[in-house]
This record gives C-alpha cells, sequence and structure tokens, in this order.
DNA sequence: AGGCGCTTGTGAAGACGTGCACAAATCGCG
DNA sequence: CGCGATTTGTGCACGTCTTCACAAGCGCCT
C-alpha cells in the first residue's frame, strides 16, 4: 500500500539506519509470533526454538525462520531464540515502544464492545477517545472516557496526539469519518464497516469485515458439502489420513 | 487447505457440477464485489463495467476480470456484466443460496454486540443459537434468542442444523470450545480469540484478531514516521503525486 | 451491411511467498 | 580439545498471485 520506488531505481546507496523493508507477509506474521512469545515468557520459558516457536504461532517452521532472519539474527545455532530479546526486537520493529493513541468513531453496538475491551492496552495500545455524531451519546462514560461529539475531533486529536482512528459507524457515514480523520493527520486506519474507502496515498486503511470472513468460511462448507455428495469422483484422497491434526491459516493473504 | 487433485489427472472429463476450484485470493474477493454489486442494484445499475466495479471493490480491474473469468463468461464484451445474473451466480459459488445457521459461543462483551448485529442475515447467514458457560448469562434474550447453556451444544446443533461456529470466549476457554464444536459435526469456525486453534483436517478456522490488525497498522506508521525524519534519504519519490487517490488494500496476506 | 468504439477474457511475464534441504554455527560433554 | 547433537540462517526451486497488454467479441450508428 502507497508503494512507490522507480522500478529500475537502486534501493539506496547509503545505508541509513537500516529500514528493514520487510515483506508484507512477514509483517502480517510477527505480531502472532510475538503473542505467542508472551504466551511462552509468562510460563515461565526463556529460550524457544524455531520449531517450537512456529507451532505456537501456527506456521512453518521454515517460514518463522525466514521471517525472523528479515529482523537480523537474533538467534543461536544449537540453542533456539532468547524469548526476552526477540520481544524487544519484534516490539521494535512493528513500533510498540511508544504506546499509540486511538481514537474509536461510532460508539453504538459494536463501538462499545471495543471501548470495553482490555486487550489492546496489554498490546501497546490506549483508547484515547471515543466519539459520536449522535447526541444523546455524547457524555456518556465507558470504561472511564466520555463520549465526546465528533466535531471535537479536531482539538481532540491534538490534545491526545491520536495516531490511529478506528472506524464502527455503519457503511454511510463511514467515508466521511475518514475524511474528517485524515484531515485531523491521521495515517491509519482500522475500518469496520462494510465499505471501501478512499483515502489519499500515504494512509493506511485495513478493515475488518464479519460477513466476509462468513462467505469465505461458506465457500468451503458448500464445497465440501459438493464433494461428499460425489465420492466416486476424487478417488479415495479424500478418507485419508483421518486423525491428523492441522492448522489452518487465516486472511493472509491471506492475508489474507 | 485440505487439498487433493492429482496433478497429472486430467481435471474433469465428464463435465459434472463443474468444481470450480477457485484460488483461494479469488475466493477471499468475491464478498466484496458481492457488497459492490449489492450496492450497485440498489442505485438503479441494470450492467456494470470491470472498471466500475473493480473500483467500487476498490481493486485492480484486470485482477477483477480474471477472478470473474474463474466462474465462467458471464459478461458481455462492450457492455459488461449484468448485475443480477453475476449476483447470482457468486452467491451460488459462495454457497449463499441456502441460509447457513451460525452458533455463537461466549456472549460476553464481543458476543453481545455480535448477537445484535443485523448485517448478517442480510448476507445469507441466521444466527441459531447463542451458548455461554456462565450460568448467570444463561436464559438472558438477546435480540429474540435465548442464551443457553454449552452443554447443550450437542442438542442445539442438531437442532439448529448448525453450519459455522463462532468463538467470542476468553483465548483459553477457546480451544475447549473448538473441540466441542468440531464434536458435534461443526467443520468451519470464526475465532475471534487471539489464540491458534488446533483442529483435524477438514476443518476450516479463520481468524479475526484486532490487536494483530492495530499492530500491523503501528508498523506502517513507525515506518512512516522514521522516513519523514530521514528526508533525504528517498531523494523526491515521496513528495511525487500529492493529491492522488488511492484505496488501500487489506489483509491479505490474506489473505491475505 | 460494414465499420468503429468499447469491453471482456486471457497469454505471458514478473513479483511475491513458501518450503525443502543443507551448510554453518554453537553448545555440552567426554 | 575435539566431537557429535542440535538448531539457525539461507540458497534454490516451485507454486501462487498480480499486472500488463492485446486479440476477440459485441453493440451501435451510419
Ligand atoms: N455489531 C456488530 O457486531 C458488527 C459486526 C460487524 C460489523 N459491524 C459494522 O460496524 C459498524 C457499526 O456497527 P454497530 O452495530 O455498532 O452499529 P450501531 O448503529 O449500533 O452504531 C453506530 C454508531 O455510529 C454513530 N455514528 C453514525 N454516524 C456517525 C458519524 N458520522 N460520526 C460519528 N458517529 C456516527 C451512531 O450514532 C452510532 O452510535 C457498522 O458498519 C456495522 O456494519 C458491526
Ligand atoms: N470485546 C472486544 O471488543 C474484543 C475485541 C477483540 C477481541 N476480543 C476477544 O474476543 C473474546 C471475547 O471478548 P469479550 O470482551 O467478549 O470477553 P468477555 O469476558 O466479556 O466474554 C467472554 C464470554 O465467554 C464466556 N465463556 C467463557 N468460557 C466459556 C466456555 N468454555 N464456553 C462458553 N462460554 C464461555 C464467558 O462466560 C463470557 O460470557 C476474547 O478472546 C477477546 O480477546 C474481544
Amino acid at each position: 500500500m502507497s508503494q512507490h520506488r522507480h522500478p529500475g531505481a537502486p534501493g539506496r546507496a547509503g545505508a541509513v539506519p537500516a529500514l528493514p523493508d520487510l515483506p508484507e507477509a512477514t509483517v502480517a506474521r510477527l505480531p502472532e509470533y510475538l503473542r505467542a512469545l508472551h504466551n511462552l515468557a509468562e510460563t515461565g520459558h526463556e529460550t524457544v526454538s524455531s520449531e517450537g516457536l512456529a507451532s505456537a504461532a501456527g506456521v512453518n517452521s521454515a517460514k518463522l525462520r525466514k521471517d525472523l532472519s528479515h529482523l537480523g539474527s537474533y538467534g543461536t545455532r544449537g540453542v533456539g531464540y532468547d524469548i526476552a530479546l526477540l520481544v524487544d526486537q519484534i516490539e521494535s520493529v512493528l513500533g510498540l515502544t511508544q504506546c499509540r493513541s486511538v481514537a474509536l468513531v461510532g460508539v453504538g453496538n459494536l463501538g462499545h464492545a471495543l471501548a470495553g475491551y482490555d486487550g489492546f492496552a496489554s498490546r501497546g495500545f490506549r483508547i484515547a477517545a471515543l466519539l459520536d455524531a449522535d447526541p444523546s451519546r455524547v457524555g456518556e462514560e465507558i470504561n472511564g472516557l466520555v463520549v465526546r461529539h465528533i466535531d471535537e475531533l479536531p482539538r481532540v486529536a491534538v490534545e491526545e496526539a491520536i495516531a490511529i482512528g478506528v472506524i464502527a459507524t455503519p457503511a454511510p457515514a463511514a467515508q466521511a469519518v475518514a475524511d474528517q480523520l485524515v484531515a485531523v493527520g491521521v495515517t491509519s486506519i482500522l475500518n469496520f464497516a462494510p465499505c471501501v474507502l478512499s483515502v489519499p496515498e500515504g494512509v493506511d486503511v485495513r478493515k475488518v469485515d464479519l460477513a466476509i470472513e462468513l462467505q469465505i468460511l461458506s465457500f468451503h462448507e458448500h464445497r465440501k458439502a459438493s464433494l461428499t455428495a460425489l465420492p466416486a469422483a476424487g478417488g479415495s484422497a479424500l478418507t485419508a489420513l483421518p486423525g491428523g491434526l492441522a492448522v489452518t491459516d487465516t486472511q493472509e493473504a491471506i492475508g489474507t
């Protein structure tokens, strides 16, 4: 997203602070590694092998090693990775050393749940502002934060040093809210409304859409049903490995 | 996931119901096309060009055409795609012609929001059961549905023909819930708990993790900050196209 | 009927991501 | 001190996804 870099241009000649330039797929997996590492640290481990961390994070161990190798060499051959060191390193790369302030716009059904969620604080984020357009919601206090009117966004953004905006309004309002966020300098948006947002170059948008996830599941469910309905077609492949365990992956790509 | 099809085997000789075998990346985008098509239909359009639909869905038009070409040729050259026909076709491929029943496990903070969400029904899903382990929550009525105890899952699964399970419990309980869902025959799970689930082959798991999304945004925010702090490094590439609009994409990875 | 403009469908090339397999490195122990 | 067990880091080959570019097809207008 927001890519440039002339196709033929030499990356960068004078090697400055490195600018990791990680593959996007790797970036998407780092948070998962981080979570697994925190789990391991809490259960008393000090080091972990690529195999161990990979299975805790649900990925292939070769992939994990390659991902980590992009950050530099922080493992010890024959031993594994120092958990504390790796946590620091990943947090540093992800920019989690500083706590980032989040503004949540749209304090309805979903917004309430997000506002009351304590899983953000423990991962380096602080919900710093709740905003809504409905006057009857303004003034309500949730989890120690008072809902303010969306028109106050410019002031709030400066006062609270907002870095990330979360949109939890109905879809028709989402584009307008995004525009307002961009106008006050927010360059990262997480959008829960089922619609695409147009934003200027340099602004990152990530979308979470439940219905899409369900529909993808529906497709596979549908396909599985068609397959079992035609047992003659695929041969015996289906019945192989009936007890094998597998961890299926996600969006990735999907990230997807 | 759970792929087969012998590499050298001739696709299919006797053309049965086709078994499209779509690329996963395409499957992940179809729901987005579907949403865009519904929007277009509501605003009175009857046909749409690949360019028009692509921009409504936030993707490249060549990618859209290739995606749709996998379903067959449902466009008319020189004209575009018939919206109603395409909607039917995509819904059929995604298996949305039948309404699928969803069981929601964990009716806490997030579960309440999901239970009260009407965006599922309009997309081919029905929340058919609410389940929780906390006795004080059992019996509560939300949106016309009564919360039942998780121990009733086996009976509920049969009575309501549950096709998809949604896990909205704390992470430590998620694996046990997944096991229970699998035990009653559920083969598609949407997991909101921040943990990896182990499931038997043939069961699909998709995960939604807010903190991961925020951390990915944090990374890009961090990178943008480092770049502007070193304005001499990249030359003038950054200031090019200052007014251009772009629609950034999502998880992709995941598809990704 | 014929030509013209528009749009689809797809071949080909390149970018990207994945996973195997193995050399290099490290530790512990005799 | 040397050796074997272990585990990382990575070269390489393969598969998937994306994007360009263009021929083929369609409808409309004259
Ligand atoms: N509830 C869920 O579980 C759920 C699940 C998936 C997606 N979503 C999506 O999340 C969004 C919010 O869902 P919800 O159920 O919370 O809806 P909701 O109607 O309960 O809440 C929306 C809130 O946004 C506020 N709002 C409207 N326009 C605004 C504006 N211009 N500026 C600021 N605030 C504004 C409203 O006052 C309201 O408080 C929707 O787009 C929905 O599709 C919700
Ligand atoms: N609240 C949010 O906005 C949010 C956001 C992102 C992720 N999540 C994740 O979603 C999950 C739920 O979050 P929450 O805020 O709703 O938590 P919560 O504590 O409010 O609700 C959890 C519910 O699950 C029930 N439960 C616990 N064990 C169970 C079991 N074995 N079987 C059935 N039910 C069981 C509890 O009784 C409770 O009602 C958590 O994993 C959380 O990390 C929540």
